[in-house]
DNA sequence: TTATCACTCCCCTTTTTCAGGGATTTTTGT
DNA sequence: ACAAAAATCCCTGAAAAAGGGGAGTGATAA
C-alpha cells in the first residue's frame, strides 16, 4: 500500500528536491504540489493524500492556520511541518495545532522516508536537531497575548508614547499603562527595550 | 561551451531541486554542492566553476562574508545569491560583496536558467520580485553606528538601564545617555521601542 | 450561576529616558 | 603633524515609563 503524498511549499526548489528524492520510491505515490494555501484546499477537495509536507511559510495564509484548516475538514491527513532553522519557534504551535511531525528543509532523503513512515503508524515524528533546537530556544516560549495586548504592543514599537497610544485607541493612559504592564509581566521583561527586542524575535512585530 | 555550476547551500531539499532540475541541461554542467562555507572553500581549492549559487544563510559563515572570501581567491567566479522573502535586507550586502546577481528560492527552472545566461555574459541579474521588494525596503538604510553605540545599542537591547550600563563599560552614566542620544539621532527614532525595533530589523540586535 | 478573563479606569511614587545645550580628551586617518 | 571622528564627561528640566496597589464591567465558558 502506497503512502499518497503531497506538497505545499512556495519554493520550487524545495518542491522539486522532494519530488527528484522521492518520485523513485515505491512506498511513496506522488500526489503533487501547492504553492500557496489556497491552491491546497482546492487540491484537496479532489484529492486526500496520507501525508502533506507543509511549510511554515506561505504566501496567502501562515503554515499554522492551513494546518488547523486542513485538519478540521480532514483529520485522517497527517501533516509534517517543513521548516528551516530559524523558524523554530514556530514548530510548538504546528503541533499545537495538530500536526504529527516536522522536518527541517536540510532533511537527507532517509530521514523524510522515516518521517512519512513514522506518522502513518499514528506516531509523531521530530527532527533530532530540531527538537534540540526546541530545548534551547524552548525557554523562552511566546506568550499569549490578546487582542488588545498586541496592539499596544504593535504601536509602543511604532514608537507611539502611552498617551499618543490613549488619543489613537480612545482610552485612557492609565489603560494603556494597565496593558504595558501586562505585556512586561507576560514577556519577562524589565523594560520596554527588551520587550521589543523579544517581542521581534518571537514575530509579534 | 557548458557552463560549469556549483551550488552551496544548507538544504539539500534545495539542493536536490536544483540538481533535479538542470542535470538534464545541454548548457549545465553540474560540478557538485557544498553543505557548508568550509566545504566550499576546500572544493574550491580543486575545481574552479563558472557559476556559484549560494545561499545567504551558511551554518559556519555568513553568505556575505563566503562571497567576498571566493571573490578574493578566485575573482573569475560568479556568484547568485539564493535567499527566501524575508532576508532580502542582506541581499543588497550581498551585491556589495561582489555577487553578480539574486534568486528567490520559489524561481522556477526557466529563470534559474536565465540567471546563470546573464552572469555569465558578466551582467547582473536581479529577480523582478526580489528587486521590487528591494525598492520598498530599500528607503530605511541602515544608519553607521561606532563600536560603542552598537556595544551600547546591545545591551540596551537586553535591557539594560543607563545606571547598569556605566557600571559594565566603567564610564558615567553621561556617557551612556550621549550615546544614546546619537543612536536615537542616527536611527531617526523618538524614544527606545522604535530604535529597538529598527535596530533589530536592521540586524543590529 | 459562578468563576474567569479581557478590558477598562484610577491612585501614588520612583526611576529612567528625552531634549536642549556645552566641553574635553583620545583615536584615527591622511 | 593635523584635522576629523569617536569617546568621554557635565548641567537642567521635562516627559515618559515602571512598580505597586485597587476596582468595576461585560462576555463567556465550566
Amino acid at each position: 500500500m502506497k503512502t499518497k503524498l503531497f506538497i505545499v511549499d512556495d519554493h520550487y526548489m524545495v518542491i522539486e528536491g522532494i519530488r527528484s528524492m522521492l518520485q523513485d520510491e515505491p512506498s511513496i505515490e506522488w500526489q503533487g504540489y501547492a504553492n500557496t494555501a489556497g491552491a491546497c484546499l482546492s487540491f484537496l477537495q479532489l484529492h486526500v493524500p496520507d501525508v502533506i509536507l507543509m511549510d511554515i511559510n506561505l504566501p496567502d495564509m501562515s503554515g499554522l492556520d492551513l494546518c488547523r484548516e486542513v485538519l478540521r475538514k480532514y483529520p485522517t491527513v497527517k501533516v509534517i511541518g517543513l521548516s528551516t532553522f530559524n523558524q523554530l519557534s514556530f514548530i510548538s504551535k504546528m503541533l499545537d495545532n495538530g500536526a504529527s511531525g516536522y522536518l527541517l528543509k536540510n532533511a537527507p532523503k532517509a530521514e523524510i522516508l522515516t518521517a512519512i513512515e513514522v506518522v502513518m503508524k499514528r506516531q509523531q515524528y521530530l527532527s533530532l536537531e530540531a527538537s534540540e533546537m526546541m530545548k534551547k530556544n524552548g525557554e523562552e516560549e511566546a506568550p499569549t497575548l490578546t487582542r488588545r495586548e498586541i496592539e499596544v504592543l504593535q504601536l509602543i514599537a511604532e514608537g507611539y508614547t502611552n498617551v499618543e497610544m490613549s488619543e489613537k485607541l480612545f482610552v485612557s493612559t492609565t489603560t494603556i499603562d494597565t496593558h504595558r504592564k501586562h505585556l512586561l509581566a507576560k514577556f519577562e521583561a524589565k523594560n520596554t527595550a527588551s520587550l521589543i527586542r523579544l517581542a521581534t524575535k518571537m514575530k509579534f512585530v
